[in-house]
RNA sequence: GGCCCUAUCGUCUAGCGGUCCAGGAUAUCGGCCUCUCACGCCGAAGACACGGGUUCGAGUCCCGUUGGGGCUACCA
C-alpha cells in the first residue's frame, strides 16, 4: 500500500526583514506536516534579483528556528530534492520554459516595458481591464524570428474562451473566467522565472502534496492550475490561509503595524507566546483553551477548525499571552531568558545573581522582557531621581516627612544585614503604630524614597534585594531633599 | 473599474437548523485581595451587517445588497 507521503513547504522571498507573515504561514505548515507524519521544506523564492539579499535569508532562517518552527529540507540543512534556491535552479527553469514553447503552451514575448506601459495607459483611460493585450502572441513565425535574440520574456498562452475550476480545500470550488487571465510572464527578461513558473515546477520537482499560502493568491491559482496542466502534472491540494491584517484591516504593513520578528525577539515577545498567537489567528482548539504549546497543538490540530476572515493582528492580546508565559516560567528560567534578553542585557552587568534576585519580584509584572528595562531601572541607577513633592503624600508637609523618614531609618538600622523582609516588615509595622502617619502614607513614603515611584514590587522584598546599605543612604538622600530649601529664582 | 475571497461583542473566536433572550478570551469599567503596582478572584457593559427567501424552526442553508480584503507587475 503505497501511501503518499505529505509534504510543504514554507516558501520566503528574502528580499526583506523576517515577516510574521512568513511564521504565520509557517506555523500551519509546519503542524500540518506534524500531524501527518509529513516532511516539511524550506524554499527560498530569490528570483527578484534586485531585491533579494542573501543577509535577509540568513535572518529569516534564524527567525523562523527562533521562534520555533523547524524543517526536514532546506538551502541550511540540505535533502534530496535541492538546491532549495531557486536562484540555484534557474538550469531545470529554463528546460520547462523550452517544453512549453515546444508545446505551444506558452510564447515569446520582446514587448519592451514602455510599449506594456503606453498599452496599460490605454486600458485604463479606456475603462478596460489592464492585460496584456496579445501583441507577440499573434505575431507571424517569420516576424518572430526577426527579432532574432532581442531581449525577450516568455508568456503563458491563456485560453481565450473557458474558465478555470480552483479548487481549495477551505472553500467551495472557484470559478475563474479565462478573460480574466493574464498572459503571466513565466521567464524574465534576466533569465530568472517569475513566481509563478518557479512555483510550479519546484512544487512538482519536489513532491509537494499540499499548497498552504496566504489567500492573496487564489486569484493566481488558475495560472498555476494552466500549468500543471500543460506539464501534464496533477496540481497539489490547495489551501489559502487568511491574510493577517492591521487593526484597519488592510493587509498586515510595516507601515501599519511592527511585521518584523526580529522586532518581536527585541522587544522581549517569547517565541513560543508569538507562536501561540499566531495559532490563535483564524484557528482554535476544539476547546477552546488559548493558551497552549506547539506540540499540544499538533495533537489536537485539523484544518476544519480554519475561520476565513481576515484575523487582526492584536498586539494587545499579544502582550496579555507573552505575559501569561511569562509567569508559566520558573524564576530561574525567566532569569535566564532575561539575561539573553538583547534588550536588557547592557543593564544586567552580569551579575546575575542579582538579576535571580529581582526577577521574583518583577515577574508578575513584566508583560515582555523588555519590560525589565523600565521596572528594574531602581535596582540599578543611583542616586535616584524624583520629585521632592512625591515624598508627601496628600498634604503632608516636609518637616513631619523628615521626622517620619528619619525614625524609620533608625528602625530600620537597628537590623543588621543581611536583610529578610519579613523582619523588616514587622518593625516598621510596630514603629507605625505610634507613628504620626498611617501605614498608607509611611508606606508610600518609604517607596518613593526605596525607587524614586509610585508603583513597585512589595516594598519589604524590595528593600531587601536592595540590602541594608543602598536602602539607608536612599532614606538619607530622601531626607536630604525634604531638608533641601527651595530654590528661588 | 473588473474578477475573486470574506462577514458573530472594539479585537481574537465558539457556534457546523431547534439545547443561543448567542458561550469563552482579550481590551474597557466596577468590586474583592492589598503597603503601591501587578497577579489572582468576582461582576458589568458589549455582537449574529442589512433585505429577501428555504424550513414547523436560521447566527447556522440559498440569493441579493452593503461593508471589509485580495488580485489586477519582467514583486512575491
Amino acid at each position: 500500500m503505497t501511501q503518499s507521503q505529505v509534504r510543504v513547504r514554507i516558501a520566503p522571498s528574502p528580499t526583506g526583514a523576517p515577516h510574521v507573515g512568513t511564521a504565520y504561514i509557517g506555523l500551519f505548515n509546519y503542524v500540518f506536516a506534524r500531524v501527518h507524519d509529513g516532511r516539511c521544506v524550506i524554499r527560498i523564492e530569490d528570483t527578484d534579483q534586485a531585491r533579494s539579499e542573501r543577509r535577509y535569508e540568513e535572518d529569516i532562517l534564524r527567525s523562523l528556528r527562533w521562534v520555533g518552527l523547524a524543517w526536514d529540507e532546506g538551502p541550511d540543512v540540505g535533502g534530496a530534492y535541492g538546491p532549495y534556491r531557486q536562484s540555484e535552479r534557474l538550469s531545470i527553469y529554463r528546460k520547462h520554459v523550452q517544453q512549453l514553447l515546444d508545446s505551444g503552451a506558452a510564447y515569446r514575448c520582446w514587448c519592451t516595458p514602455e510599449r506594456l506601459e503606453a498599452v496599460r495607459q490605454q486600458q485604463r483611460q479606456d475603462k478596460a481591464p489592464l492585460r496584456y493585450d496579445g501583441h507577440c502572441r499573434r505575431l507571424a513565425e517569420a516576424e518572430a524570428k526577426a527579432h532574432g535574440d532581442q531581449p525577450s520574456v516568455v508568456r503563458l498562452k491563456v485560453p481565450e474562451d473557458g474558465g478555470t475550476v480552483v479548487h481549495d480545500a477551505f472553500r467551495d470550488p472557484i470559478t475563474i473566467e479565462h478573460g480574466q487571465v493574464d498572459d503571466q510572464v513565466l521567464l524574465k527578461s534576466d533569465g530568472y522565472p517569475t513566481y509563478h513558473l518557479a512555483n510550479v515546477v519546484d512544487d512538482h520537482v519536489m513532491e509537494m502534496s499540499h499548497v498552504i499560502r496566504a489567500e492573496e493568491w487564489i486569484s493566481s491559482t488558475p495560472k498555476h492550475l494552466m500549468l500543471y496542466h500543460a506539464f501534464g502534472w496533477a496540481p497539489p491540494v490547495f489551501m489559502h490561509m487568511p491574510l493577517l491584517r492591521n487593526a484597519d484591516r488592510s493587509k498586515i504593513s510595516k507601515r501599519k503595524n511592527p511585521v518584523s520578528l526580529r522586532y518581536y525577539e527585541r522587544q522581549g515577545y517569547l517565541p513560543e507566546a508569538l507562536l501561540n498567537f499566531l495559532a490563535l489567528m483564524g484557528w482554535s482548539m476544539p476547546d477552546e483553551r488559548e493558551v497552549f504549546t506547539l506540540d499540544e497543538m499538533i495533537e489536537s490540530f485539523s484544518f476544519d477548525r480554519i475561520s476565513l476572515g481576515g484575523p487582526v493582528f492584536d498586539l494587545q492580546k499579544l502582550e496579555w499571552l507573552n505575559g501569561m508565559y511569562i509567569r508559566q516560567l520558573s524564576p530561574a528560567a525567566l532569569s535566564e531568558r532575561l539575561l539573553e534578553s538583547t534588550r536588557v542585557k547592557s543593564r544586567l552587568l552580569n551579575d546575575s545573581a542579582y538579576v535571580d534576585a529581582i526577577t521574583p519580584l518583577l515577574q508578575e509584572r513584566l508583560r515582555t522582557l523588555g519590560d525589565f528595562q523600565d521596572m528594574a531601572a531602581f535596582f540599578y541607577d543611583t542616586p535616584l531621581a524624583y520629585d521632592k513633592a512625591m515624598l508627601l503624600p496628600k498634604g503632608r508637609n516636609p518637616r513631619e516627612a523628615v521626622k517620619v523618614l528619619t525614625e524609620v531609618a533608625e528602625v530600620l538600622a537597628r537590623h543588621a544585614g543581611p536583610w529578610h523582609d519579613a523582619e523588616l516588615e514587622a518593625s516598621v509595622r510596630t514603629y507605625v503604630e505610634g507613628a504620626k502617619w498611617p501605614g498608607r502614607d509611611l508606606f508610600m513614603a518609604l517607596r518613593i524614597a526605596m525607587t524614586g515611584r509610585t508603583a513597585s514590587p512589595p516594598l519589604f522584598a524590595t528593600m531587601q534585594v536592595l540590602g541594608r546599605d543602598l536602602c539607608l543612604s536612599r532614606l538619607e538622600d530622601a531626607v536630604a531633599l525634604l531638608q533641601k530649601p527651595v530654590k528661588s529664582g
